[in-house]
This record gives C-alpha cells, structure tokens and sequence, in this order.
DNA sequence: TCGTTAATTAACTTATCGGTTAAACGTAGA
DNA sequence: TCTACGTTTAACCGATAAGTTAATTAACGA
C-alpha cells in the first residue's frame, strides 16, 4: 500500500469493520473486547484493526489498568474530505445546493443563490 | 479487499496514482496515454489502475477507433463524502464552519451563526 | 504469589495488490 | 492486405493485508 498520509487514511476507511468501529467511537470510548464484541472475528484480527486505525490517526488510544481504550479521532476524516471538496462542484450543480441542505438541517431562513463556481486546483498526487 | 461499495471506492482512492488520474480527469476527458504520460509505470500498470476506477464506479469510460477515453463520474465520491459527512460534527465545531467556508468561496456577505448541532446515526457496517 | 482477565505479539496461511515483460487484440491507414 | 498504433490480457513476482491459533505480556485481586 502507499504510504502517502492521504492513501493511509483512505485505506483505513476501505473496511466495513473499520468503518464500523469509527461509528461505534462515535457514541463514545471503548474498549478493545467492547469493540469486538458485534464482530465473528477473532480479538487479535480487532487489535490489528486498531492498529491500522491508529496509524491513519483515525483512533487514539490510552490504558488504565489492563484495558486499553479507544477514541475516535476525527482530523484524518476532515482531510479526506478536503481532497473530496474539490469534486464537489462536479456533482453539485453548484455549491448551493449543499449551502441548501445545511440550511434544511438547521431549519432556517432562505438563502441567496449565485452562480460562481470555484475552480479549483489539481493536485498531483 | 471487502467488496462492499463503499468499500471499493476508498480502496480505489487509497493510491496516489489513481487520485492523481481523477485529478487529471477533473480537466477533462484523456485517453490512456495521455493519463499514463505523467507516471514512470508502464501502460498496463495504468490500465489496471483504470479497470479498479471503473469498477468502483468512478469513471466511465467509451471507445472511438483505438482510443479509450476515461471521464470522471463523481458520484461515489459524493457517496464517500455522505458517509464522512456524520462525523463532521466532531471536527467542526458546528455546521456552520462549513457554511462560513461556502460563503467565503463564494466571496459572498457574511452569514449568520448559530448553535443546533445535529445529531447523527451510526450505520452498522 | 497465583490465577484471571484484557490485550498484544508471534508464526503461519491464503488472497490480493501493484508492478513487470511479452503477447494478443482491434482499428485505421498506406 | 499488411503494418503501425493504442490498449488490454496473460503470466509472473514480491510485498502486504486480513484472518487464524497459540503464546506472551501486563495489571488486578483473592
């Protein structure tokens, strides 16, 4: 695999219990046998998942007494995003189709509408 | 590698070749050379790459004479970026960060702030 | 100190990835 | 029809991913 800090992150999130434990981080802390527990796999194939998680920055981890438990950290995702942002024109017909969406969420007043697309850079890795 | 969509679009980004291939795309349209021209892999490594974008969806691609031209198709990415979406939550303070930043892009008045954060479910997989 | 519990490490297996070179395919043009 | 060009397929290689079971480590608690 490449070991480029956006390819890690991207390979970490290319796994549906990976994923699934993000999710159950996202509720709060737990341990490893607590994030085991949903899962017909064996406690060291969960461990190792950790470990992948861990090094994309995904997840940090911290022990007390002899559980070693997990949070789930968000920056990784927040980058991967950026990358994706770029592309977004390409499926929105605009931004403020999304700038819409949000406001749908939040309940709250209209909003204005323009037409300047950003465009945006490439870049080469 | 698991054989979920989701997880085959992560998977096909977590090479920096083939993000740099839809990066390319995002200018148009290429042939398989013209993709390959940038990278010192030979033009079945390219193809390759190519056949993993395809099969994740991410581009399409069609035939005139001996030429393949690739053109991106965005959607799983919109996909992608709907699952990392949920965590937003817990990397922005508040939606409106990301709204601020539409604004800003759009170098449009100022907006608004407030406080409702949504909450958000956890997929099981 | 001894047993139990939580988790990791070690050793191994199987499958897949990403690259190579060589051969084959499909179309256009001389 | 033959050749050249663009691309894919085939066969192979070395590295690594994801799982297993068994052994080890680390801390607590009787």
């Amino acid at each position: 695999m490449a070991t480029d800090r956006l390819s890690v992150i991207f390979a970490a999130l290319a796994d549906p219990t990976r994923r699934a434990i993000l999710a159950r981080l996202a509720e709060g802390d737990a341990t490893v046998s607590e994030l085991a527990e949903p899962f017909a796999i064996s406690l060291p194939a969960i461990s190792r998942h950790l470990k992948v998680l861990e090094h994309a920055g995904l997840i940090s981890r911290s022990r007390s007494a002899q559980w070693r438990s997990s949070s789930l950290n968000p920056e990784p995702l927040r980058e991967a995003t950026a990358w994706m942002e770029r592309y977004r024109q390409f499926w929105d017909a605009n931004f403020d189709r999304l700038d819409a969406h949000l406001r749908r969420m939040r309940q709250a007043q209209a909003t204005p509408t323009d037409n300047d697309k950003t465009p945006t850079d490439n870049d080469k890795q």
